[in-house]
DNA sequence: GCCCTCCATGTAATCGATTACATCAGAGTA
DNA sequence: TACTCTGATGTAATCGATTACATGGAGGGC
């Protein structure tokens, strides 16, 4: 493969100069210019970039650590932190942590050792050894949709406290009274979150939450229909069952379909956090919408605004209720 | 950031000994061995990847493009790919091609300057005079899901053929005769195959296919929605819509209920590409479900035997028909 | 006691770019 | 003509690792 060195002897010129084309830099005749431009197409030359980030200690690229690409909220996020990370000239390396702790931490070291310019995390469970240090350190860090207790690094976030007052407003209205939350482990922020700003909002409704109506699960489909057929299987279940994320939604919809029950008619449903796909289902179901792909902008502009020196402040976005047909058919102020 | 010298002079011997003992050379005593990994330790050192592949000329990594992040079939392959190459040790760099050529070559260029020790792409569209002469460089390139036309790289696929005829006895067996089929554009190889695929599968099984019944969209769920319109609006509608991809199935589903009509007793559908959502709506949604997860495994597996020498042979996985309810509820032996 | 072998470790070149500093030609000025 | 200044280009050090080759000391055989 040609190296810059073949560029400048097959051009006649001097290795810098073929450097100071390939950087744009404005003292070089526009006649040496079109020469070296000649060379590097007759020899297909490719810049190395492993070499120009060693000489340069940037590398231009960006690691986001994912909880699960699988997971159409993550993809969408995923997708967005690309786009505005390209715009801006950089590349991103994608790590799937899988929701793991350990798996987290492998790409961690991984990505630091590819010395990327910058690390846009959604962290797993606990706070890591590695992560805590790198956070003391004053590592390019930014958390992304989740954030970690006691860890001081700029995260940019969904709120869903309003979106969620205005769900339980919505189900109150249309008659509901006993409301069940299967959500996330309270070892994740969104988890614990969610559930809190669910109880609060009962509380200010007046609602009573029986106990068992509050569960945790993992966030994924099985654990929702684990979970969804312990309620129905209580002496009085709820009339309505509130997931905590798309997965623990679709698990919740088997269990329901499997036992032949109607929605809204027997048990109503709606999930925290919309995917595409659920206004095609019939009932189409009622949903808290998370920005994600504005989540992976702002994430990206955070982390680009701490390498450039500026100050980087955590951004929190609000989530927004949309009412579908699940849980009834009452219009909504919303 | 601490570099190899310095954890040298911490530990008291040389930089080839710290460079043995980070490549695991036996030939470093016990002792020493335990002081490096001490001095390691106390200065945080994280080795420089980009030194190292700067040497060693290589980068365990792998570059993946794909159409788009967001559709789940591609999110699945994503997921197998990563897992895949992270066991062997490689890190994957994904590029969201968003379907467009251009967007695509931006990748490849990129990441041909990061030097990836090899590529994996699912082609967008035409072939590009870039990817041409990569392939005819002999670059380390294996195509995912897509092939091109006189292009000679080993390839990654799913074969529909046998699932598609099985699909066309089911309907056929179902009662179904005026059967449509939505696809993607006949410049994507899976968009061409599709189609050749349903028409041989319908002239095997006797049956008649209107002109009108076969439309070209560009597998996003937009046009499903507007070809299932006006596949709808002819004088003589179908009694089955067979959809190319998951988008499109979305969109179709969109249609139909949009006009009220009942699935499967109005119009069928059925869907080439399964998604985890398919069985959870209502009617489950008959679909032809591609090994995408084995698709991804594979890949990795091509283009690291071309990396290690071995003979990088092209695969051919079987799609499978997933009977649900979508189009009927007969049995059928599959 | 001498020499050879072997093993652990050290020295220094190298990968391909960037860039501070040096150089040199030509224009402008007195 | 001689001098200075400017602008284009060249020379060489550098980034942080790997690794071929050099070195030196211990141990064994005679």
């Amino acid at each position: 493969m040609a190296r810059i060195k073949d560029v400048a002897a097959h051009a006649g010129v001097s290795v810098a100069t073929v450097s100071r084309v390939l950087n744009d830099n404005p003292s070089v005749t526009e006649e040496t210019r079109t020469r070296v431009y000649a060379a590097m197409r007759e020899l297909s030359y490719v810049p190395n970039a492993v070499a120009r980030s060693l000489r340069t200690e940037a590398t231009k690229t960006l690691g986001l650590i994912i909880g699960d690409i699988a997971n159409p909220f993550f993809a969408e996020l995923a997708r967005a932190v690309e786009d505005t990370a390209r715009a801006a000239g950089y590349t991103v390396i994608i790590g799937n942590a899988d929701e793991r702790a350990e798996e987290q931490d492998h790409y961690v070291r991984t990505l630091l050792e590819q010395r990327v310019d910058g690390l846009l995390i959604c962290p797993t469970a606990e706070v890591t050894p590695l992560v805590e240090e790198i956070a003391r350190a004053g590592g390019p860090l930014v958390f992304l949709d989740r954030t970690l207790p006691g860890v001081h690094v700029p995260s940019v976030r969904a709120d869903g406290t309003d979106a969620i007052r205005a769900l339980v407003a919505h189900l109150r209205q249309l008659g509901h009274r006993r409301i069940a939350f299967i959500s996330g482990p309270a070892r994740l922020s969104t988890g614990r979150e969610r559930t809190g700003a669910f109880l609060a909002a009962m509380a200010e409704h007046g609602l009573e939450v029986h106990p068992e109506y509050v569960q945790a699960g993992d966030f994924r489909s099985g654990s929702g229909r684990a979970l969804t057929a312990r309620l129905l299987d209580l002496p009085e279940p709820p009339q309505v069952i509130f997931a905590g994320d798309n997965l623990m939604t679709l698990g919740a919809l088997d269990e329901i379909r499997a036992r032949g029950l109607r929605i809204p008619g027997d048990v109503a449903l709606a999930s925290f956090d919309d995917v595409p796909w659920f206004p095609h289902v019939d009932p189409a179901i009622t949903a808290i919408s998370q920005p994600a792909a504005e989540l992976g902008k702002r994430g990206v502009r955070v982390i680009l605004d701490r390498l450039g020196g500026r100050p980087a402040e955590s951004v929190s976005l609000p989530a927004v209720l949309v009412v579908r047909q699940s849980c009834g058919e009452g219009r909504d102020v919303s």
